[in-house]
RNA sequence: GGAAGGGUGGGUGAGUGGCUGAAACCAACAGUUUGCUAAACUGUCGUACUGGGUAACUGGUACCGGGGGUUCGAAUCCCCCCCCUUCCGCCA
């Protein structure tokens, strides 16, 4: 959520910024600007009053000790009379900033500088790429033909079990999956992220803190009988344990990695772009994110995009890194690269990685800010970026290092499945 | 789930209707002094909104788990909710 404050200040640059995004937010941020000098003014009128009737009990209180009570008469009468109109006008207050907070909630983050005027992803700009795409031979099977002749993973059983889009891993391919999330927090923690094991459920609270609430309830698993929600990555547990903290200045940045499943209710999408691995109810990830000094975040961006870049090495994937454009990039975010790597099967490229960051956007929501040297409080920057998820990366292992052998495993991932090769039983 | 007790500033912890935005102590920060990795002393030391001022700064309001109520006036009394602790029950 932007804060009014920049909003008055800044106007100009808000609507350039926000115009990046390909929508017009004019008419919604003129309707908030209004409704702010509506509700400075009355909260002015409110305290003036109250500030009153605190001067009148006071001298209620000091003519009642000298017994005179009888001039205290007048005043208790005033004083009542200012309650009821202060209580009026803390109803139309409390209405008014409702309503402010209900249109900040319809204004996305504001696109960095550097971000690009866009309307759909063909404007993304691509600024890396890596690796060769394997020419695979004759034989070039897709990662759910793979999976079930190597009896990897079985969505039919997650069918059975729960539903569409909750795969079982077995064998080779579950031996794969802890490979993989073990790989990624050692990575992490050589990069000087503390790991956390964070809930995987979470209140509204922290739903609003990170943005999830109210803009995609819908994505989120709700369990009703708590009022509690299914984490959809651990961007919201972890970005949450510093909301509503003040933190010194020298604390920051604060790194923070963790393993979690992540629950998606995702509507939407036919066919094979969701076939197998693509598209899940319930996948893992290893999630990285940074509490920064807004004079450092995007230094920091830059890092967390290489340590991602890193680990994409290390397996051996052909990958490339977009920046999104203003049209393509999410609601919260200020500036995100985007991870595809190409599935050679497939022959697409599958996004596995988004690397973002929010500025102070979901810093205002957590109130997560940092007394700097000069006693001001302010709001830190926060980040966060997938290293990695999980099922797109296991398709396109799976895709992109088959051979005759079997699947070959990137050197990095064998000390830690055990094995080189995944062969048929 | 049942019973009892409790939630006050970074921490410990006073405070049962006005003199309390909140004692005291600890921690932290700044300075003074003395000097061997420290002590003593002095000062500062919550957050948000808002008025005035370029600013330094300064005025006002709100907040003692959250929400409502009583009262001229509430951290203090009443009601609801949440959370914590202890005991019992249940259980991995």
């Amino acid at each position: 959520m932007l804060q009014v404050a920049n909003i008055r200040e800044n106007k100009q640059l808000v609507l350039d910024g926000l115009a990046k995004r390909n929508k017009d937010f004019s008419i919604t941020v003129d309707e908030i600007l209004q409704i702010d000098e509506t509700r400075r003014k009355t909260q002015k009128q409110l305290d003036d009053l109250l500030a009153e009737a605190n001067v009148l009990s006071k001298e209620i209180g000091d003519l009642f000790k000298s017994g005179n009570k009888e001039a205290a008469e007048p005043k208790k009468l005033r004083t009542t009379e200012i309650k009821e109109e202060t209580k009026k006008i803390e109803v139309t207050l409390a209405e008014l900033e409702e309503q402010q907070k209900q249109l900040l909630y319809l204004i996305p983050n504001v696109p960095h500088k550097d971000v690009v005027f866009g309307k759909t992803a063909d404007e993304n700009v691509e600024v890396y790429k890596w690796g060769e795409i394997p020419s695979l031979s004759e034989v070039k099977k897709p990662h759910w033909d793979i999976a079930a002749e190597y009896q990897l993973i079985d969505f039919e059983l997650g069918v059975k079990i729960t539903g569409a889009g909750f795969p079982v891993y077995s064998g080779a391919g579950a031996r794969l999956q802890r490979a993989l999330i073990n790989f990624f927090l050692d990575e992490a923690q050589k990069a000087g992220y503390t790991e956390f094991i964070p809930p995987h459920v979470v209140n509204e609270d922290s739903g609003y803190g990170t943005g999830q609430l109210p803009d995609k309830e819908g994505q989120m698993y709700y369990i009703g009988a708590d009022d509690l929600y299914l984490i959809p990555t651990a961007e919201v547990p972890l970005t949450n344990l510093y909301r509503d903290v003040i933190l010194k200045e020298e604390e920051l940045p604060i790194k923070m990695t963790g393993y979690t499943p992540c629950f998606r209710r995702e509507a939407g999408s036919y066919g094979k772009d969701v076939r197998g691995l693509n598209r899940l109810h319930q996948f893992d990830k290893v999630e990285i994110v940074q509490l920064a000094h807004p004079s450092e975040s995007y230094a920091i961006l830059e890092n967390m995009v290489d340590h991602v870049k890193g680990l994409l090495q290390k397996l051996e994937l052909p990958f490339r890194i977009i920046r999104l454009c203003g049209g393509d990039m999410g609601f919260t975010s200020a500036m995100t690269y985007d991870f595809e790597v190409f599935s050679a099967a497939q022959e697409r490229w599958l996004e596995v990685s988004s690397t973002s960051n929010f500025e102070t956007f979901q810093a205002n929501r957590l109130k997560c800010r940092f007394k700097g040297s000069d006693g001001k409080t302010q709001l830190v920057h926060t980040l966060n970026g997938s290293a990695l998820a999980l099922p797109r990366i296991v398709a396109s292992l799976l895709e992109n290092h088959q051979t005759a052998e079997g699947i070959r495993i990137p050197k990095a991932l064998i000390p830690y499945t055990g094995f080189e090769f995944i062969r048929k039983k």
